[in-house]
DNA sequence: GTTGACCTTACCATGATGGGAAGGTTCATA
DNA sequence: TATGAACCTTCCCATCATGGTAAGGTCAAC
């Protein structure tokens, strides 16, 4: 099968399947006569495993432990879990920053009128740093919880 | 003042503000006769915004965009607001997709018992794509709320 | 006048992916 | 049989924000 079904079946596009290959996280594909690259079963589901990998947003490095892992017959699932599990704590600890700014940046732009005027609290506190002042910021009507949630936790990044 | 010391003042790296300068997010910086960099009040402002920019997350292209409104004295804060809550909504879209993987994770990693031997449900939900099988799952005894959760990005936060 | 800390430009690397050019292959159809 | 569309090949470049390094110039203190 050429490259771009094998594409298609994987869900892989074929500049990533190429990709892969060159960086070695799937062995150099079967060539016919013609040049082109040659894919069977046994390659489909390697390019799937990674999909799905992907699709949990392990990175191409970790990806290769556990393809290393998945071709070890002797493998410790113990091992598959510890990665899965920095993985995990990894994938919370950036959505909570993510979440952390955009928290930071919605109090602001309550704080903002919106009105059509140049007087902007999102501005100000670019310019000095400060976050929104309690003050000004329009409560949340829909407010579920208690509103003492934003501390200062500024991200150094 | 050097641009080591406009660095340590502002909160941006050496190598950032030439490729600020670079890019024109800043303009060119005055220059001594020996070429170096002269940076004064004014510049260490605009750097100062940039950084607090960047801790919330806004890319180099829609800081410029900020720039620019900040330096309009004719501003209409609705411009600014608007391109605030665009950039919400783009944060907590980012980390709704990290924390929809970080759950779907978990719940492999739940469903494996780490015990040493090579049976691993997340290596086998790699292989076919399917997720974590609900009878499989180790129940979470601090359930707050109906099992039926997952697809929907509910940690802590 | 030497030394060490600073500055300059220029190039390369990251990670995962896409775009495109220049040229060869396959296959159906006119 | 020829042609054209759709495919394939390799190679290079771009993204985005940031860091590293190298070769060389400047400054200030001792």
């Amino acid at each position: 099968m050429n490259i771009g079904q094998a594409a298609r079946t994987s869900g892989v596009s074929a500049k990533m399947i190429r990709h892969y290959e060159s960086i070695g996280l799937v062995p150099p594909a079967d060539r016919r006569d013609s040049g082109y690259r040659d894919y069977g079963v046994a390659d489909l589901h390697r390019l799937g495993f990674i999909r799905h990998a992907r699709d949990l947003g392990f990175s191409l490095d970790r990806i290769r432990v556990l393809l290393d892992l998945w071709s070890d017959p002797g493998r410790s699932n113990a091992d598959v879990k510890a990665i899965a599990e920095a993985h995990v704590r990894e994938l919370e600890e950036r959505a909570r920053q993510l979440n952390e700014m955009a928290d930071a940046l919605r109090s602001l732009a309550d704080a903002c009128d919106g009105d059509g005027r140049p007087d902007c609290p999102i501005i100000a506190s670019l310019e000095t740093g400060a976050e929104a002042p309690a003050c000004h910021r329009n409560p949340d009507p829909m407010a579920p919880e208690s509103p003492a949630r934003r501390g200062k936790t500024r991200t150094k990044r």
